[in-house]
DNA sequence: GACAGAATACTACCACGGTAGTACTACTGC
DNA sequence: GCAGTAGTACTACCGTGGTAGTATTCTGTC
């Protein structure tokens, strides 16, 4: 089981994986340069930030000349699906239905979207 | 849209907001006696807990005689929609599909559950 | 009125996310 | 060969969740 212990990541340790997620592979500088201007963050607080992420095994890199290339160590499946359980269980009972009511509720909602949560659900009821 | 800032909630933190939803009312006495045992957790941490969270306005408190009674200072909905919201912003794009998606792909989800999820999601089609 | 027990208050400590400055080092261009 | 530059390494700091010991205070009881 595992015991997945991905639910603890702060938004910007999970800005840095998506970033990664997203170019399989970056230097500092470059998924620095990827954050949103308006975070303003310096450059060594990334690599501060993604050796940190390193020791915890949830990047690691490669030299490439001086500069360490990085890539993500664990999968965003992993990592998404990990939190979301962790809520699911946390708050909701383990109730998709809870969670869902919920989202629901709080949310506007597209037409399109419920149309696409309908046909999501009756694929998986047949599959089952 | 008031920047929900209830996604940072600790495991025992959540825990104790639980109780209190679930109470109404209780002393640290009765909230530290509704965790499991397994957890086993002095007295005066659920006390100092409590008294931190009531600094962050999440519970208060009335006296009674010498002791202080506590009930959640946030509504449950709040809280876990909060979460809930935050969790799907920051992972699945703001996607309930994705998200739902997820769950069900990771998780055994009952022939019920299912039946259920398939009833709330016609229903808000209809209303919306 | 002293004492035991129960309650809160205070204080301290660790881990970790987040932030960043300073120091060191190696390369690059002149 | 030297200066600038672009890297990483090291260190420090704050906030907060979590944990708990010790101190103080109150209250009921003999």
């Amino acid at each position: 089981m595992s015991q997945n212990t991905f639910h603890r990541l702060g938004d910007l340790q999970l800005r840095l994986m998506q970033s990664l997620w997203a170019r399989g592979e970056a230097s500092v500088a470059e998924v620095h340069a990827t954050l949103p201007d308006d975070a303003n963050l310096a450059y060594t607080t990334v690599a501060t930030m993604l050796r940190k992420m390193e020791a915890r095994g949830l990047v690691r890199h490669r030299v490439e000349g001086r500069t360490f290339i990085y890539s993500a160590a664990v999968a965003e499946e992993q990592v998404s699906g990990g939190m979301a359980e962790h809520v699911l269980d946390r708050l909701f009972g383990g109730s998709v239905e809870a969670l869902v009511s919920h989202l629901l509720t709080r949310r506007e909602v597209s037409r399109d979207e419920l149309a696409r949560l309908r046909k999501l659900i009756a694929e998986r009821s047949h599959s089952s």
